[in-house]
DNA sequence: CCCAAGAGTGAGAATGGTTGTCGTTCTAGC
DNA sequence: GCTAGAACGACAACCATTCTCACTCTTGGG
């Protein structure tokens, strides 16, 4: 039968996602995997992702452009996103706890969090100098 | 020349999402404007969104399920995420501001933040009880 | 050792939300 | 009325993701 153990998959994108700066998309750790000698279908990529999620492993969040990243859910990492050019900004030194919110277990109502994404969105610099330039 | 109010699709589109509650999706809008006589292509519902997003009226948040839904920004709502099943809860109570955050000045640089998403992903109870059935 | 059953996998097709294209319509200024 | 430029709508194109299905690998029993 298979145990837990039987997703032979799963390691390798682990520790490439926790060896990766940043954030990767499935089709990069698509790519990534196939130059290693764990070269893994791009279907399983995205089975193993959704595995690791519900394990409470990894982290996914949906880029404005559509597509989703990951990254290991320890690492507690929020962005600044321009709406008008889609410019991310790392904002590392941002660290929230659902404890630190006043979510209590009745908020929650049986609800276990595994990870939570938390996004500013807005205009960078860039944008807002040529939003002013365009209005003159 | 083009001014501020040479968009006559942008005030339908924004009044049809501050009466219903909770948010929808351009799909929807699309569909909704279409029952009224401010009937507008599905180009423009996208186009006129962004514009309202830009110009700080409108938020915007991915579903898992990869479509974009939106509110009016001053609707500061956050939900739970069942990350198995995709159920979502909205959290009614929860209310952040940046300025709560501790985000400064030096910490944003520049950037003009317009709106925040805050999700949590995790497991609703009906999702765990079948994890637990699963397993034995 | 061989066989059968079930899970895992990969290639490619299908899906569906979103964006791009391009000809038409509308508006403002003359 | 006429023209230029912006806005618009129908439809095509795009692309990340999901689905399908045949194949392989593992496991356990005979």
């Amino acid at each position: 039968m298979a145990s837990a153990t039987s997703f032979p998959r799963q390691q390798p994108l682990l520790q490439l996602l926790q060896q990766t700066d940043g954030e990767l998309s499935a089709q990069e750790l698509h790519q990534r995997l196939r130059a290693t000698r764990h070269s893994t279908g791009l279907a399983t990529v995205y089975r193993v992702l959704k595995q690791l999620q519900q394990a409470g492993l990894v982290r996914c969040r949906k880029l404005p452009s559509g597509e989703a990243v990951y990254a290991p859910v320890d690492r507690d990492e929020h962005h600044l996103t321009c709406v008008q050019c889609g410019l991310i900004q790392a904002l590392p030194l941002c660290r929230i706890s659902s404890g630190s919110l006043g979510l209590g277990a009745v908020l929650l109502q049986g609800f276990r969090p595994l990870f939570h994404t938390f996004e500013i969105h807005g205009l960078c610099s860039r944008c807002q100098q040529h939003e002013i330039a365009g209005n003159e």
